[in-house]
DNA sequence: ATAGCTGTTGCCGAAACGGCATCAACATGT
DNA sequence: ACATGTTGATGCCGTTTCGGCAACAGCTAT
């Protein structure tokens, strides 16, 4: 099913690549086949698309226009073709997720073992990644549903739902804090404290915090595995901070505890968004996932904030 | 700059002609070409895009999933193309319009003069339809921005905004009713009055009202030409109805009054939405007169219900 | 039956495509 | 400074694809 014109798919090739040679072998045509491509494409276009550089091509301004074009009608074909083969029963195809740390511990492997007992045929690929580049791995077509915190998103991205999530300390069940209901940020720093690493987003969410509380914290261990971070606070480490997503069903069975984090009065939110491209249309097995996402983040917001009232 | 595979366009031309050797004419090709293209196209895919009749093609169900593949990867070429021609300064290129009658009067052709002033080379082409029509005509690909009653739209459209006018009568300066400030549709019904046929939707928004009043009405006059029926009215031949917006200019200096609607003590509106494909992302200068089209129209609507207050 | 339309097919020349070997330009490593 | 390994671009040539012409079968309307 290749009704596309090669140069479409060389153009895309050397596009992901960065070279010509390179994207010949991904194609396994001859450089030459997808060097001359290339030039045909430029000359009926009336301008470069890459600047050559003596270590591989980059995109010019007309360039980006057209791999956006590019992508716009691969992608397309993607669903096009899905959708024939909907059509004869089989629901088969790949849903590709990039997403955050905090989905990896429950949200995202019981949600898609769930859809799979019902679409067998649905296969999956999940890219953990910071909250910037999920949304830059979903502008370049490498993903098609991205889960990140909900920062400004540019403006070829769609934000399908935002879904906001109270951010708490998570201690070992022995911690002197393990007690409370809730816990401020400087009871927290009273203790060893585990930081994450800027490359994290939770960062950005308690840099602003910490340095409006003028004393020195404790020395502390920094990270950027929320996984590692959660691991060092079971075993009685320190205090690490996440929302409840990243801890669901650990928190019953071991030795964490969850504290809603409270701030002058208030919660701490963290806000995730699900993002989709904007000029884009899903295949319909990728489409009926993104739905049941939505609906069990929706389902996980309010039972959350329904375990833990605001008060006011 | 025709990067794309000849069978694309081919298959484009067939489905909008119906028949091969008319679409052959068009692409300047000869016939065979079209047919080997589509029979290769169906080899591909492994099914047949279209059911050959003695008088020509009919999509089929895979045939209608590819067009509207095909629709989106021509669109977005030619939104691609325009965002080329702009980089380099020239802004050019050809909006086209389906539209209800309502809008010929004064509003459409005030925002293209108006427009065209600013964008010298952006060229217009508008065509006057049925409500449905218009949807239709937009759903396959054959206008760019869609004007009609805020109907039910099938989901591949998009609307953009929908804005709410107020239904009223129109009639001569020495009318009788002239003298009101507004009137209900039992008072109309007491003088000849000119009724709408049913390819028009003002038809579907009088008839329920008037089938409620079990009076038997005048004998009246039914035309479909909104214009005809304004310039009846203007002749005191009978009561027309319409919304504002087709008398705008014309009610000021003709022999033409506006009289708003009041039904059971509150007023008939007539809902009009703004619409565009779904899957499809609007070159440059196009969004920039659908933006100057839903402002204006805003604008309208703001106007008008000032100029009418509502009686509570 | 005739004339006019439909889409399809064989044949053949022309254009496009891809592979191989080669080239110049540059970066890196010794 | 020289050798080596990259990079993209080109000339040559066989293969594939495309398109035009003419003829064909199937159907409709006159």
């Amino acid at each position: 099913m290749r009704f596309h014109s090669p140069a479409i798919q060389y153009f895309h090739a050397v596009r992901r690549t960065g070279s010509i040679r390179a994207a010949a072998r991904v194609l396994n045509v001859a450089s030459s086949a997808v060097s001359r491509q290339i030039l045909k494409l430029e000359q009926e276009i009336g301008s470069p698309l890459f600047e050559r550089t003596t270590r591989g091509l980059t995109l010019t301004t007309v360039g980006e226009m057209l791999a956006r074009h590019v992508m716009n009608v691969l992608q397309d074909l993607d669903r096009f073709r899905s959708d024939v083969a909907s059509l004869s029963g089989a629901w088969h195809g790949t849903v590709s997720i990039a997403c955050i740390e905090s989905l990896t511990e429950s949200v995202l492997p019981d949600l898609i073992a769930s859809h799979r007992t019902r679409a067998r045929r649905v296969s999956f690929t999940t890219e953990v990644k910071g909250s910037s580049d999920v949304l830059e791995a979903l502008s370049r077509g490498e993903a098609d549903i991205g889960i990140a915190m909900a920062l400004r998103h540019p403006p070829d991205l769609r934000q399908v739902a935002l879904k906001r999530f109270r951010l708490g300390a998570v201690v070992a069940r022995e911690h002197p804090l393990a007690r409370r209901k809730t816990v401020t940020l400087a009871q927290c720093l009273a203790f060893p404290v585990i930081h994450a690493l800027p490359e994290l987003s939770i960062y950005h969410l308690l840099q602003p915090l910490i340095a409006q509380l003028s004393e020195t914290p404790e020395p502390a261990i920094q990270a950027n595995s929320i996984d590692l971070m959660r691991e060092l606070a079971a075993r009685g480490v320190g205090v690490a901070f996440q929302t409840q997503l990243g801890i669901g069903r650990l928190s019953r069975d071991s030795q964490l505890v969850f504290l809603p984090l409270d701030n002058a009065g208030s919660p701490v939110w963290s806000d995730l968004g699900i993002y989709v491209r904007a000029e884009r249309t899903l295949p319909a097995y990728t489409e009926s996932f993104l739905q049941e996402l939505v609906r069990e983040l929706g389902e996980r917001e309010r039972r959350e904030n329904a375990a833990y009232p605001q008060v006011a």
